[in-house]
DNA sequence: ACGATAACTGACCGATCGGTCAGCGGCTGT
DNA sequence: ACAGCCGCTGACCGATCGGTCAGTTATCGT
């Protein structure tokens, strides 16, 4: 009952996270899990499968996000919507996000993992679209980077219950600050 | 002559910083470098060493100039020299900074890497000094992480010669920005 | 009572890892 | 001419990697 591939998923997650896809091994995922390795290769044909099943959820959640975004792109309040809903994607899926960011580039060639970069440029087309100065790719650039070593830095990792809320209001406050000059409906240029 | 140590330290950064330390093997960095395995080992005495030898004019760079701000930390112009000296210091070191902030948490107990984490752990202990609110904490995390993963990002990679300034003034204005309610002398309260 | 299926395991596989070692050719000082 | 060092190499080592497979146990439907 206990031991399932959900909790695989939830253990793989926090370490491929902290400690690196490529420094997991499936040994270790089971001995966190109380199996043995074969046990953990029953639930998931590779470990590249087990990597596919840890980040989908925040993939697809990512997909329903910049769909909504694109759709409303010219009204500024589709701008500040998708602005609070990525912070709280940001925040549900802390870990993953990280792994994106973090490993993004050395996990090349894993399906999944093209597919979370492609959303990553998507984003960064979008809000390039008008304008691509260097620094407003560098605000895109440092905010979304920015977020996801904040909420899995060491020391940040852990929030109080009762400080999630305040951290969630200080993240969309400094996001929205970053992005002012992007989001902007009206006098983009400088 | 071509192939000496120093090569090979470069080598090595490149591909640690891109594809993780735990992920370059030996002989990968011995073939880039056109060499066998031994001769990496010949030069460094095991992948610590190199890895060590990698970072380590960061990690005494970074001394200097926080150092520097310790000292100088009263004076709002020595907190506004740092910010021009950090700028300058993440955009000649960027891959070695790269390594500090996306692996830092995976390569603990790599003497060298405790060393760098510490001076991440000074940096943020001095900006948290007066105040700790989560905003600030937040803000210090963003402008850290932000930065390191901008300048190594796939897309961001590569700067044009001629915007190298234009990136740098675009650094520096933003990280001020971020960090102007930390670093100013006086209101620090909200 | 009995087959089917699910959950799990240890033994084993080839590949690759970081690292050791004896020895190679070439250059230099004497 | 010869000794010594420097840069470098291939062969080899034990450990660990991801993955396969035959087999065990337990639960469940009939």
């Amino acid at each position: 009952m206990s031991t399932s591939a959900e909790d695989l998923r939830a253990i793989a997650l926090a370490e491929f996270a902290t400690a690196g896809y490529a420094a997991t091994s499936l040994h270790r995922i089971a001995d966190l899990a109380g199996l043995s390795k074969s046990s953990v290769l029953y639930h998931y044909a590779s470990k590249e499968t087990l990597l596919e099943a840890t980040v989908a959820p925040a993939i697809h959640r990512m997909e329903e996000i910049l769909g909504a975004l694109e759709a409303s792109a010219l009204t500024p309040a589709g701008r500040a919507a998708f602005l609070s809903e990525f912070v709280d994607f940001i925040l549900q899926y802390r870990r993953e996000v990280n792994m994106f960011i973090n490993q993004g580039q050395s996990l090349v060639d894993v399906p999944v993992i093209d597919e979370a970069n492609a959303i990553v440029h998507r984003l960064a087309d979008f809000f390039a679209a008008n304008t691509a100065s260097i620094e407003e790719k560098m605000r895109f650039g440092i905010a979304l980077g920015g977020a996801a070593y904040m909420l899995c830095s060491p020391e940040s990792m852990a929030f109080d219950a009762d400080q999630v809320d305040e951290a969630r209001a200080a993240l969309l406050k400094i996001l929205t600050e970053l992005l002012a000059p992007v989001t902007a409906p009206v006098a983009i240029g400088e």
